[in-house]
DNA sequence: GCACTGACCGTTTTT
DNA sequence: CGGTCAGTGC
């Protein structure tokens, strides 16, 4: 039966592992230091759980990134083995993909139409940006990106337009509040929430409708979460609310790898669970079985420099490994040149193969020179984040596209494409249109039916608006009957974007590159029609927004590539390679000079990050820097990281290491 | 309506 | 250095 298709337990867990995976109901919080087979822990827990007769659908996972959700997917997969069709499988999600899914039920209850739009990164700012223009505020003063910063840092501690604005205390909070609320409006009249709003409307629905809360609290009867040292306000309190009455909440977690804090994340939610659930239970692991001794000792001296944290101390399953390298460079492109050298020799020789590999870094910037490097040297690599494929141009004008098709109220959407490829609406006829239907407090699609009631409107521009929204109308409908891919594609030749990139782009190579990525879209859009149960338009929008790439269709070949893996130290968290490059090992860049200049506890925020860094090395470790590095254009001088001295455990002493390092790079 | 030019200016991390 | 933006000229 069901048991004999789910994989047995292992002998080898230890004890604390053993005691995580069988504590089955009441709250239980898993202090889970670095490579303490944390994930092993949670995916034999949820396979303890289904053989002792939890119905599979009613156990919701949550994690905090899509490679992770993707991966404890495949490993829990794995431990139930081929169930038959239909069976159910658990839950296992990330924050922001459980709350769409309950938005989706509910939203209408906050104001929103049940089919709304999920704002990214561009569209936001085109929103921030036409917020600071209402209220004249220059670029100078405030920019999108800032105004953005601020508003995420409200919306991550619950705080909503009202509040902000008697909470702001400097000038520019002041007008970024009030930009806030101008913003928040012009969402919600595009029907459109930004990824914070994911969060923060669940919160707010809970709170206004108890139904709703108790509806979905009721869909389950098990609820895990990891990284919970990563959990902001809002999250904190959804978790609660959806566990306040089974109370079979697991969480997994490490202060020391809270690295979040920027984002709202609060290491005294950790601290604080056997407050909140004085019933808990509490495990430690505290066996790493990931790091050598020589690079977890290094770690832990380097951790321990760190004030608030609850006190632990990883313990080296594996004994001795090599000591971890500190090399230095006279600039970055020879770092970059040094490192990619050592990589490749040991390639070349056979002892190692590309996915070995991992290059760590604080900044995106700083993979450049690497990419260069690797380039020449022909060798594979994957370089993770950066300039995501969904932030290309023509990528974000097919998207806006499609947009239009599925959300009539999109109106950063709408105006992104309204004129793209030019087809005689410009920018005058737009300001026109845009001024009656905000005189109005109505949709710029309604508006565009009226044209010809616009005063000072060209004919000419009657007319192309006439055309405009009849493509768009028919497109709509084919939605109805057609598959999306079909029509998407249709419509992207019906408006010649091809010759659109063919004259902005002169270069062949660049016009095939356009072209391509524009294709991809619709190759991904095929993708998810395929794998999706029920597919629409507007599901293959979200997916975008949350998942970011495609990462379903990236799977096999991503774990199939055997490739050198190019990665912020943020985007390492939870992986593991057998050898670490931390590059950039200096003052201003690790820690970052941001934190550097902000009191309080930005540092131990910096340190942990290191700390990330380092725990993601299996067999060998190696932390470089560069005495100078260009800056703007101009080479500037650079001093190590103070983190250098505090792994050697020199930190109060400078002057020995100098003289200990003075091993050639 | 659109392409081109030169001045200006800034540094983090991500769902 | 590289990206953005206002201003200019067609």
């Amino acid at each position: 039966m069901l048991d004999a298709v789910l994989k047995s337990m292992p002998h080898d867990l230890n004890p604390a592992q053993r005691d995580a995976v069988n504590t089955l109901s009441g709250p239980m919080l898993v202090l889970a230091g670095a490579g303490t087979g944390k994930t092993r822990v949670v995916t034999y827990r949820i396979a303890e759980l289904i053989k002792h007769r939890a119905p599979p659908e009613r156990i919701l996972a949550v994690t905090f990134t899509n490679k992770a959700a993707g991966e404890m997917q495949e490993r829990t997969a794995e431990l139930l083995g081929k169930r038959r069709n239909g069976a159910q499988r658990p839950e296992i999600s990330t924050f922001h993909s459980l709350c769409v899914r309950i938005l989706r039920r509910h939203i209408v209850k906050l104001g929103y139409p049940a089919q709304f739009a999920i704002y990214d990164r561009g569209d936001q700012e085109s929103v921030a940006r036409a917020a600071l223009r209402d209220i004249k505020v220059p670029n100078a003063v405030l920019r999108p990106g800032d105004l953005l910063a601020i508003v995420s840092r409200w919306k991550t501690a619950s705080i909503r337009p009202p509040e902000a604005a008697s909470l702001a205390q400097s000038d520019k909070e002041h007008l970024a509040a009030m930009a806030y609320r101008r913003y928040q409006k012009a969402l919600k009249s595009a029907g459109a929430v930004d990824f914070d709003d994911l969060l923060l409307c669940t919160e707010e629905l809970f709170a206004k409708s108890p139904d709703a809360r108790a509806a979905e609290a009721a869909r389950f009867s098990h609820l895990l979460v990891d990284e919970y040292q990563d959990t902001n306000g809002a999250q904190y309190r959804i978790i609660k609310a959806l566990a306040e009455k089974h109370r079979n909440l697991c969480v997994v977690g490490d202060d020391d790898q809270s690295i979040y804090g920027w984002r709202g994340a609060e290491v005294t939610h950790i601290l604080r669970f056997q407050h909140d659930w004085p019933e808990a239970k509490v495990v430690r692991l505290e066996e790493n079985y990931r790091s050598t001794d020589a690079i977890l000792a290094m770690a832990n001296r380097l951790i321990a420099y760190n004030r608030h944290r609850h006190d632990k101390v990883l313990r080296a399953i594996r004994t001795g490994g090599e000591p971890p390298r500190i090399l230095q460079y006279s600039d970055e492109s020879s770092e970059a040149k040094e490192v990619v050298e050592e990589i490749n020799s040991q390639i070349f020789r056979r002892l190692a193969e590309p996915r070995d590999f991992a290059i760590l870094f604080r900044t995106n910037e700083q993979p450049r020179a690497f990419e260069q490097e690797l380039r020449r040297a022909k060798l594979p690599y994957t370089l993770i984040g950066g300039m995501s494929f969904y932030d290309r141009k023509e990528v974000r004008d097919v998207l806006a596209y499609c947009r239009v098709l599925t959300h009539p109220r999109d109106e950063v959407s709408l105006m992104r494409i309204i004129n793209t490829p030019a087809r005689g609406i410009g920018a005058k006829a737009v300001e026109l249109l845009l001024e009656r239907a905000v005189s109005q407090a109505r949709p710029l699609w309604e508006v565009l039916g009226e044209a010809a009631e616009v005063a000072g409107l060209p004919a000419a521009a009657i007319d192309a608006v006439g055309t405009f929204r009849k493509l768009v109308e028919g497109h709509r409908r084919r939605l109805e009957r057609e598959p999306p891919s079909q029509v998407v594609s249709d419509l992207i030749h019906t408006v010649r974007y091809q010759d659109e990139i063919n004259r902005q782009y002169k270069e062949p190579a660049d016009q095939l590159a356009r072209w391509s990525s524009v294709e991809e879209v619709v190759n991904a859009l095929a993708g998810y029609q395929q794998r999706a149960k029920s597919p629409t338009l507007a599901g293959f929008l979200d997916d975008v927004a949350l998942a970011g790439r495609d990462e379903q269709d990236d799977k096999e070949s991503k774990l199939a590539r055997n490739a050198i893996v190019l990665m912020t130290l943020h985007s390492a968290k939870g992986l593991e390679y057998s050898q670490v490059y931390l590059v950039g090992m200096e003052e201003g860049l690790l820690p970052h000079s941001r934190s550097v200049a902000a009191e309080g506890s930005a540092i131990d925020e910096e340190r942990r990050l290191c700390y990330v860094g380092v725990t993601r090395a299996k067999d060998k470790l190696t932390l470089t820097l560069s005495l100078s590095r260009n800056k703007w254009g101009k080479p500037r001088d650079t001093t190590p990281s103070r983190f250098l001295f505090e792994l050697l455990g020199k930190a109060d002493n400078p002057e020995a290491l100098r003289k200990k390092k003075q091993r050639p790079a």
